[in-house]
DNA sequence: AAATATATATGATAATTGTCACCTTTTCAA
DNA sequence: TTGAAAAGGTGACAATTATCATATATATTT
């Protein structure tokens, strides 16, 4: 294995947990783990599911959802660069509560349940730190839920936007780099399809979003920022 | 101190974190620890609050909540008997994302937050412990985000009623025990007052709940069930 | 390049839910 | 105990959003 593969020297490792661990534990994980390519579209673990491990998102972006018993999916959390899928259940010795699913093209390290486990019970920072950031996934959840209750559906879409650029940026054009299919979006704020792709619409006549194939970016950030809050 | 007031004589420490600590620990937690009675209504800490440390649910539910750019509240929670609050603003060093008021008369100990902190860099098992729980609450986070943007309103304050049975249970006559007002009912399934108070109204029409003041009661417990699953 | 599938778009309509106004009952403090 | 305040209740109506049908554009496969 080049040594650009071991979790020593992986940059991305800086953005989670495992900056914690101790260059012992690193090179456990290393051993252990195993690289996974996943193409669009393709799931990287189901909903009720058993895992056994963690995933971290090297490149590329996943979606993970929840099926409502109504049949629609209800998009959670999108995971990306940095980020590990799949610590809450490892934790809680729990079936996955959500389906992970790619964006686009991405690229995972496996990292299997038993050393994250281990270190959990040996390394304090490491768990102190795993929690910080579940600490902030909870915040992220509670405000998803004030959001959604609490705003209309085009508040929502307005701001979804903003996260998108916020969290993912824009080319040169000024195209958001993480396109999203409206249904992805729809299933994110928590609306139908057609509700949201008339939203995209009214927001495009209104000059607010333009759009070039499928690409989509941001013309007036302020005026979504306001639309977002109410105005 | 009479002794029964020693964190180490505490039952109520069994259901959460604390119960991970060590005897000389829960002396620290003990020797710092201030109790505190709290009436129904009162506010115990406010969003954007800078918290000091934890509190301890000894008796009685709180209700916390978010107040959305709309000036309305949306219950995240009910804590209740054994519960800690402010744990996740303590661990994340930010100001608390929400507010906590007593729905009925309660008892609290409150715990400074160097204890705590010193624990969770010290203490692995407590860590896990918190990290355990927290997990919990992030699962019960998504199923409310799911519930919330995919069921109808019917559905979720059926479910609301549910839940109040089956986590507060009932007494002799079969009237739940955590009565909350329509407004809170409200508030919890993120709906408008009076849509609430109709569709209660419509229950005990059908036959489903029944009242006796300002108490609520189940009646027909599997056909609330069927309602929240939408049939 | 044609055929097929998928994503986007839009109209018409119905269902759900919120808002405002007003009323009654209950609760609570003076 | 009595008046004020809060909670519960209901009607009328408006706004929001979902659903269904159908059309068009774009992507993908053969």
């Amino acid at each position: 294995m080049s040594s650009e593969n071991r979790c020593e020297n992986c940059i991305i490792r800086q953005f989670n947990s495992l900056r914690a661990m101790s260059k012992e534990e690193l090179k456990q994980v290393s051993d252990s783990k195993t690289s996974k390519t996943i193409k669009k579209g393709e799931a990287i673990f189901e909903e009720g599911e058993k895992l056994n491990g963690v995933f971290c998102v090297r490149e590329g972006v996943s979606k993970l959802s929840k099926l409502s018993s109504n049949g629609k999916d209800q998009i959670v959390k999108l995971a990306t660069k940095g980020e590990v899928m799949g610590q809450r259940s490892v934790i809680a010795e729990e079936t996955s509560n959500l389906s992970a699913v790619a964006v686009n093209d991405m690229e995972l390290c496996f990292i299997p349940k038993e050393v994250i486990v281990n270190t959990l019970h040996k390394n304090p920072d490491f768990t102190f730190e795993v929690l910080r950031l579940m600490a902030h996934d909870l915040k992220e959840a509670d405000d998803v839920i004030v959001n959604i209750s609490q705003k209309t559906v085009k508040q929502r879409i307005a701001e979804a936007f903003i996260y998108l650029k916020a969290n993912y940026g824009e080319d040169a054009e000024g195209f958001l780099t993480l396109s999203l299919s409206r249904e992805d979006i729809a299933n994110v704020v928590g609306t139908a399809t057609e509700s949201c792709i008339r939203i995209i619409s009214e927001f495009k006549k209104k000059g607010l979003l333009k759009s070039s194939g499928k690409k989509l970016g941001i013309l007036d950030e302020k005026k979504l920022k306001d639309l977002a809050e109410g105005f």
